[in-house]
DNA sequence: TTGTACGCGTTATCAT
DNA sequence: ATGATAACGCGTACAA
């Protein structure tokens, strides 16, 4: 049949009218009359056109509503964290209301491939996490004059970044615990570094990673003395391996443990349940995240319920905002305590 | 400073050579001489130019450099499956050798927002999934031109499609578990329809979910008398409410669960140990899928694993075949029995 | 190796 | 309400 998708002069010629008046029959810009507008769309259906090109659409209006969400990790890795697909959930909303999709764009510094960083089509970008990579990332997108907002991570000078407030948050569900009457409290902690170590943290040493460091200092204005044990990554798995450790001598098992994320809570619960011990009754266990962990019914976690979803949303509207010239705001986020069927006051001995 | 940010045609001026050669230079598609190339790469730097507007060149080429990938449900939701965010892992590999980056949409039916799938410039899509909405999404692409490939749909005539040796495999499962002496099975199943209704499966229903149905042929071909009881999604927790129907009666307890995914498996698993059943030793059940599940250890799942990663892979090669205007191949995968820890000879009465 | 000329398909502006 | 015109910024034959 035809050699050549039509383009929309084809339909405007088919139609008897000028481009000019065919396209705004499509935006819907400036009223037409019925009349014409129905010639158009008829013509439009007679030669198969479905609309405007979009990449000709974006050239002309300099936007190609677009908006990049930058990884430094596989994409497998990073969606295995719910409070990462919530983030998504949220983030797809908050473009969305600007009329914008999401593009996935993972820098791994290595890759050659296009569309990168360099080359894709966006209006704006949102960078997930802090690695060290992010920075190279960050250049190259500010290089294109290309707003973008940072969630999870510091970005530095000037850059909008999503923040929680995790250190009163881990402050306040640490209180709740002592206010139970606990003394004897252990902390699991996410990864310190990127080297990702397991294991208890020395006094003295460096915590690499911002919501480790934050939430850590939240339980410690509590528990000063707390000893803090670092797990691997965010799992149940992992929660369960330090759980093991942490109740591997029954004279010396703190009657509570603060874990950093709610997996990794779940995992202690686990390892408790193993060693006999029963939850909340003889140990007491916080989370942090509020997410659905997936097998821990019956229990209900103690937990700080992060706004996951409202992260990503606000980090969506600051790119919105900052595509229209506005200052980005919103983006200083609260978790909200929530009390679970997982903490009660100390066994009395 | 500047008023608009500087184009090829400004660089080109200022290092003296016209735009096309400047245009080379960046390209890299034609040889220039080393001098003239210097000027170039230095002019576009005093003047902040950092390479040609993506807008531009894909309107040029014809080409975007993106493929669409249309979810019928939220991201969070769609994301809570291992398997899709593998799959999506693979799908990124796939489309990356072609040069291209993932845009997620989601085709919700009511959704107003742009760019939709009507106006999004990808080059190709691939669709997850098979809800009757996804026929409408179809229609939508395929009346734009777009080459499109289905995962785990029916996608109907014509259409390139993704698929598992799902009834084949199930069976392979099947018989591992009637070599190992087993006679009272029980089967849970993915759901059976888009209601999601729970509860045991009448002989005379129809299956309407090609996984379920599929999966389930392949144990019935092996146990035509096994009852099936359908979980309301693929969740552990789910399949621990499976698990309670099914061990509820101490008299009536089969000696062998079939469940659909590994995540029902290990809802079983755990609800047949609350009911103080051993597995393997008093009770074997098998999953399908592969994946890990956080919190299963120590057990390991006796199950079919799905090349997840590779179905995505798979499509992603496929839509880069359609594009070069090949027929794509290798759209036929094989699952893997995999024996683990799960499964035994039933107990001796 | 470099330059000329043109068109990719659309839409904003302005005049009618 | 409609039309003429002019970009948007680039890539690629083709000629030089």
């Amino acid at each position: 049949m035809s050699t050549r998708r039509a383009t929309i002069s084809d339909v405007a010629r088919e139609a008897g009218v000028s481009a000019s008046t065919a396209s705004v029959v499509f935006s819907g810009k400036t009223p037409t009359s019925e009349a014409t507008r129905a010639r158009v769309i008829a013509a439009a259906a007679s030669l198969g056109y479905t609309g405007p090109d979009p990449r000709a659409a974006s050239l002309r209006r300099g936007r190609s509503g677009i908006v990049g969400v930058v990884f430094d990790q596989h994409l497998g890795t990073a969606f295995l964290d719910p409070v990462t697909t919530h983030m998504m959930d949220g983030l797809a909303d908050g473009v969305s209301r600007l009329g914008a999709a999401l593009l996935l764009l993972r820098d791994d510094g290595v890759t050659v491939s296009e569309p990168s960083l360099h080359t894709a089509p966006i209006d704006a970008a949102v960078l997930i996490g802090c690695s060290p990579r992010m920075r190279d990332s960050l250049e190259i997108v500010r290089g294109r004059g290309i707003p973008v907002v940072v969630v999870e991570g510091d970005a530095g000078e000037g850059i909008p970044r999503v923040l929680l407030d995790n250190a009163e948050a881990q402050r306040e569900a640490a209180l709740h615990v002592a206010a139970l009457g606990h003394r004897d409290v252990v902390i699991v902690t996410l990864p310190t570094d990127t080297a990702r170590r397991r294991g208890w943290i020395a006094d003295d040493a460096e915590v690499r990673v911002d919501v480790t460091a934050d939430r850590l200092a939240g339980a410690r204005a509590v528990f000063p003395d707390a000893p803090a044990l670092a797990a691997a990554t965010s799992s149940i798995d992992e929660g369960a391996i330090a759980g093991r450790t942490i109740f591997a001598d029954p004279d010396r098992r703190p009657t509570a443990v603060i874990a950093q994320s709610d997996l990794l809570a779940a995992g202690v619960i686990r390892a408790a349940e193993e060693a006999g011990l029963r939850v909340p009754h003889d140990v007491s266990v916080t989370g942090f995240d509020g997410v659905v962990v997936d097998g821990l019914a019956p229990h209900v976690l103690t937990t700080l319920v992060q706004p996951a979803t409202a992260k990503g949303r606000a980090a969506g509207e600051a790119v919105a905002a900052m595509l229209e010239d506005a200052e980005p705001s919103g983006l200083a986020l609260s978790c909200t305590f929530r009390e679970g069927t997982t903490t009660a006051p100390p066994p009395t001995r």
